[in-house]
DNA sequence: AATGCGATACAGACCGGTACGTTTGGTCCC
DNA sequence: GGGACCAAACGTACCGGTCTGTATCGCATT
């Protein structure tokens, strides 16, 4: 891997590198696994086997498996965010035209092959306990989304911002519950037709 | 239990009635602890515990474990309907009223306490494969939601009934699962305000 | 140059607990 | 006798997690 070029004093940056790369294997391997068949249907041993890696390697960097779980959803959140960030800087003319980015761009995920609705709810769904590290997680994702949504709402100078940013909210986690219940071709048409209609409201009232 | 009139001629009814009652005692406790804690994390051993029942009663009025949690969704499902139905037969005043009442009856839901979502959905998110028996009364579950918003839409006599009635079950779905990022008392009035603005935006174009 | 240390990684046995589902044996009531 | 029920043991598989033991590193001491 990085063992080309054996400069001096490269130990720790090594050290590093390898290290770095177990723990993101495991990591990655996790995602997809807990992505696609579920958390709970998934053991650290088909984990650490997918991996290519020792159990002892998963239990130095994650201290148990719902620790795995909500690093899974931690990453899940950034990659998101990044994303988001992206889209808007994308698209700058004002906060109606990046609401509408956003929507194509979430609408869009919808269709793709094997996907299978958001990380965040789904993990929530399957850990009901309040405490758990993924619900957490997956909570404070949520809260953040709408902060986000209530940015927008502010910019679009409507007059109950935190109304519609709530309204934009359930129409954002109902798409991505409900990628079966919608034709794929459907999901962006039918986003920023309601979105559009939200703000419109917002607008008027 | 049915003991008390021991008429002549009473031995089926009295053996279908203590079988119901058997097979209902189990049904109710998996559903009370499958939607409370999820389907995965309870064991069959539990809910013969609880249900203080013989573990060959559970298999013998169930084939699997996972026809027990179709059981359970299928139930929810139709209490569902009869539900809606009620509300429906309340508000007969229209087509709007209607929807309004439907609105303002699932967001008083999500404000109750104990409340975790809509069984349909969760048990979707725990099981993903498509054949699972549980996902498939999920999914014809949220295809009837949406056929009857149709019907609404349709008796509305907005332009594109379909589109009105994807939009509506994107905001409806997504009610469910954002219980926890909406205040109690908010709910209604997203829902009804968003709903609004849907068919509003409908009527317009 | 040789030795030993500590960190990292591997493979795999092992632990107690639990999973779903089956089987056996006994009680009760028609 | 037969059917529904209960209680409990059983079987096989897997769960999350720990532990043992070996191997490979670069580095520091000798």
């Amino acid at each position: 891997m990085s063992r080309m070029a054996p400069r001096i004093k490269t130990m720790a940056e090594d050290d590093a590198a390898a290290s770095a790369e177990v723990r993101e294997r495991i990591l990655r391997t996790a995602s997809e696994l807990f992505y696609r068949e579920g958390a709970r249907a998934v053991g650290v041993d088909l984990v650490v086997e997918k991996a290519g890696v020792a159990k002892t390697s998963l239990y130095r960097y994650f201290r148990t498996k719902d620790d795995l779980i909500a690093a899974f959803l931690e990453r899940e959140d950034e990659e998101f965010w990044r994303q988001w960030d992206a889209v808007a800087q994308r698209h700058r003319t004002g906060p109606q035209a990046e609401l509408d980015a956003h929507m194509a761009w979430i609408g869009e995920r919808l269709g793709r092959k094997n996907y299978r609705g958001c990380p965040q709810l789904n993990m929530a769904a399957e850990f009901p306990e309040a405490e758990h590290p993924a619900r957490v997680v997956a909570l404070s994702h949520k809260r953040e989304l709408r902060r986000r949504l209530k940015g927008i709402a502010d910019r679009l100078g409507v007059r109950h911002p935190d109304d519609l940013a709530a309204q934009l909210l359930l129409l954002v986690n109902g798409a991505f519950v409900s990628s079966q219940a919608i034709a794929p071709k459907e999901a962006v048409a039918v986003l920023l037709a309601a979105s559009h209609a939200l703000v419109a409201a917002a607008r008027g009232s």
